[in-house]
DNA sequence: CTTGGATTTCAGAAATTACTGAAAGTTCAG
DNA sequence: CTGAACTTTCAGTAATTTCTGAAATCCAAG
């Protein structure tokens, strides 16, 4: 059955994009497929409309269900396996970001800190580990937040996004009432980590000798 | 001149990440030696340094130049061009996104808008473009989102950063006493845009066909 | 068990992407 | 101007990735 012009283009574009961030055409076709489907389709039907070979389908699947982008069904009187996406939005970002995170964040982050066990054998090497270390530092941060902003529900993530850069203005008002800031949030050790020279870098550029 | 041991294993392992973000081998481990130099190189010790052609060496330069990730300089008293990495790790961040947004983002965005524009032949269509509608209103969100956030010098970046999902106890707080929302922030149009519908995908599925 | 539809695996073919060396282009001191 | 030093371009080649069809495997029904 042939596509309409509207999800054929929206699949073809799909594809396209894929390719730009590591994921294969293939793949980046199957699921713009399935993600405006109106039903679950079983793989020899994507073969079919996409023109690709079942096996290559069979392939593209599996790295989609690897991703936790797709998941599998059965429709009652028909042994083939059906596979549509989640319906709700959000859980492909949250899948995108928890799998990019296991993948490819955690093993840079511990080859980063591999990395700043070794002793400098040189000067150079000095100076490689310190913007070693700022890397780190920098990727553990927006790790942390994104985990901890995973782990709000959807209305509460999508009022903060909408605040955009105003809540800042959030931040300032608890700078200055410090009382309420000590609650639920509060830890009272002084919050001097790495974080903060990371925020300074670029005030002055030399005060981050700080670490080994 | 052979790199030491720590700088090796960050250019290859860095070079390796690279290419499962669209970004291929040789541009990787350019980009990474430059990151942990501790001056500008020319073209031609990169070259020497990491194996390759001065001719691929060119090529990486230049596409790293295209994304505003490294930057030209000349050095008094030779007339090779040299090229580092802004000193300010935040930078990166900003031009990565930036640059993402524009090449990428943006052109779905038009893509998906195009495609909203077209009247619907069939039941089919009409689901999805509801979908792309859904996939719109998600992208368009986080994209200002994150246009606005990057505004943020860094001290603030990094403070929000670190609060991660405690923000939302200030949130609460926000909305608990209204009359401190109104200030610089306020506008006073009643907030309810495509963003309500995205937020309420999980808890009710069928209220979003307020779109056509 | 056996059968047959459904799925996966895998070796090789096809397509794409990366890389090189030679040649052309640019810049600037003399 | 000239030519030396440096950079870019580009056509061809190498390497990698993607895709296919045939064969193997799986698995539920009989």
């Amino acid at each position: 059955m042939p596509l309409s012009p509207i999800i054929e283009a929206f699949v073809l574009h799909f594809g396209e994009m894929g390719s730009h961030w590591g994921i294969n055409r293939t793949v980046g076709q199957i699921y713009a497929l399935l993600y405006v489907s109106d039903r679950p389709l079983p793989a020899d039907e994507i073969a079919e409309t996409l023109g690709f070979s079942r096996s290559n389908v069979s392939m593209g699947l599996k790295e989609l269900q690897s991703w936790r982008l797709v998941r599998l069904q059965h429709l009652p009187g028909d042994r083939r396996e059906h596979f549509s996406t989640p319906d709700d939005i959000w859980q492909i970002v949250r899948a995108l970001a928890e799998e990019r995170r296991r993948r490819e964040i955690d093993p840079t982050l511990t080859v980063l800190r591999d990395l700043l066990m070794e002793a400098p054998r040189s000067e150079a090497d000095r100076l490689a580990q310190r913007r070693l270390a700022e890397m780190h530092d920098l990727i553990e941060l927006l790790m942390r937040w994104s985990e901890d902003v995973q782990k709000l529900d959807n209305k509460d993530l999508v009022q903060l996004l909408r605040l955009g850069g105003r809540v800042v203005a959030l931040l300032e008002l608890k700078n200055r009432l410090p009382l309420l800031g000590r609650g639920k949030a509060g830890r009272s050790r002084p919050e001097t980590t790495e974080a903060d020279a990371l925020a300074g870098a670029d005030a002055d550029d030399n005060n981050d000798t700080d670490r080994e």
